[in-house]
DNA sequence: GATTAACCGAGACGGTACGTCACGTCTTTAA
DNA sequence: TTAAAGACGTGACGTACCGTCTCGGTTAATC
């Protein structure tokens, strides 16, 4: 699991080194992330300001600096951190699976406070190569439960063998963070339903 | 033409006022929309500053203020005077204005300075209501000449009369937004190609 | 009669050239000079400013430079204008008229609000040489009543015939103006009583 | 010793409370009261800008909005920061101590740059109460030493017992404020000589 | 137990941008 | 020519935030 290169992870410190001194006080890292996602959630990114949230967690601003070099770093290690992985959905036929992914996505998409956090790192990522990169992961890894159902569903002989699997996964998840941030349509039922009978009109 | 609802659109005014007292300088709106879209494509929308802007327009802050509202007025406002308009595509046949049309889009989208902008805009839209409008209406404007390529194919009977054409707008365009913005993978002719095969496979 | 340094008097205008065009609007001195005056003093020299003060006297600004050439101009035109002179005072006796004039010199000191604008201009003056002079034209014009009853008093015979009457002068209106000023002691008939027996112990 | 009441000081702070955190900068107070005072004295209160003033200092705004809460509050504390204090006049006899003390004080009030800068905090003062009883301090302050040798003349019954001596000390003190201020008249020896001979005619 | 090194909170620091305000000038149309 | 309206350049204001630094004071692992 994912020791993001933005942050110092603290249990991979504690293994490689002795670490004489004061160790780092347990449990900061997890209460600032939160309070990271909670602050960014309901003023923005740039509406948070880093003292208002060391004061908020009762923390200095030394504290987090230490832990995270960056504003940046912070918010996007807060929202890889608080993203509740996909349960590995197996229903055994494609069409389930779909729906099954698909309707937790849209619902994950419009009621979702996080995604609100994703803009400000898209802006910052533009200008810097570092956090571009971890973006990057970021999002390669949220395509991941998706790629496996198609793959699946190709081993089982649902999808033909040389189905053009990356296109595939922009065409159909792609639609969703474009009605999320910019068009800001509906993503009901019966946009999942029209979407899969175009990129996928076999089934 | 669109009257934005985020700048004083100064033709519209002076045709339904009699305009008392000295006008707007003549120029100073085009000339702070260009270098806010030079200035904010060199350095990004955030290292743009007010101050710089105006100096090197050789106009005051306050004139600035004048004419919009807030820094992401301008910006938005700037992006939609940036737009060239794409020149109505009509080769004859849906396989060629979409070759045409897809491909200077992924042109655009791969050099074009203009949508480093739009991650900013996406940011700051999240929390203003009033933005949000104008850049939704930008949007829909964008998707404009692929919505006519494709109605026209209907006409023409290249599409079946029941192609469901807003999911298909969306298939084929978010993926391109998703390529800039996230994945930051490449828009080449081959991509075209394949993602249109996907979407359109009878075509 | 005050025709000012620093104001263009109209009337003295309007006889000596024959003034093409359209001539100034009657009253709009007048009603400046006292909207000045009262605006001062509601909120300060400072706090006033010449956009306000055109608006509420439905002027535009160019009216008001057209007639003074700096805020420091119309301030002080404002101050001579507002001074009701002090009617001669002329009891028959040097006892008589100082009560008389100490007396109306300590309540207008007390209560009069022009005073609040004085700082301001003894401010400015401190680096504006045109002012400073207009200034010493204003303190020297105040001095004056008091002068005529001291060197009444002299031929009378009440004071010795070489009594230092400038710095008899300095002696006694001084103190009023540094307590007005600085130290924001009361001004009462005690006060009076004791200067006067201070500086003039014979009467 | 006089710790006003607009600036923080440093020295009482440190006696009552453990000061946690980082300790201001030490003699940061010191070069912006200097620096406040030449700059004032060079161009005037209103013509120095906090941030001209911060730049010479070599200090960030922030900071000095830190120590003191208006530019105002900081030109106070600067003019009673200036005051080099009187040494102790004590001659022996009246008319020695005069001599001395309002000898300096005329060479002060004539060539004293500090002065320019108290027609402004007059000004002020007069809508800012804080202002105002900091300024009350410093005038009264200023008055001591003069009554101080008015009280040990009496003492010697050099002064009969009953002097009035606040009133005696407005009427020797004012007048050189008010030809400072206002007249601009000299105040050379012989100014000062006539002033003894008429409010102390005895000695 | 003493040392030591990293931690902790608080908060001051330089730098930089923000958006507002006022002054005195300039440029329109209307009278 | 003057008037009202109002835009203009200049330049200061006081606030906010970032990321760094400096205090006095813990808190463990090492000596």
């Amino acid at each position: 699991m994912p020791a993001t290169t933005t942050s110092v992870d603290a249990a991979a410190e504690t293994e490689c080194a002795p670490r004489r001194g004061r160790p780092r006080s347990a449990g900061v890292d997890e209460a600032l992330l939160t309070a990271t996602l909670e602050l960014a959630t309901e003023v923005g990114v740039n509406g948070m300001s880093m003292d208002v949230l060391a004061q908020r967690v009762g923390v200095s601003k030394a504290t987090i600096y230490r832990r995270w070099p960056s504003k940046e770093a912070l918010v996007l290690d807060a929202l890889q951190h608080a993203i509740k992985p996909f349960e590995q959905v197996d229903t055994g036929t494609l069409r389930g699976d779909l729906d099954l992914y698909l309707g937790e996505l849209a619902e994950r998409m419009t009621n979702g406070s996080a995604s609100d956090i994703l803009p400000h790192l898209i802006e910052v990522s533009v200008r810097d190569e570092m956090l571009r990169a971890s973006l990057d992961d970021y999002v390669r890894m949220r395509r991941q439960p998706l790629r496996t159902i198609i793959e699946r569903a190709m081993g089982r002989g649902e999808l033909p063998a040389d189905t053009d699997v990356d296109v595939l996964l922009d065409a159909i998840i792609s639609p969703f963070i474009y009605r999320r941030l910019l068009s800001h349509d509906a993503m009901d039922d019966d946009f999942v339903r029209r979407l899969v009978a175009l990129v996928l009109p076999g089934i």
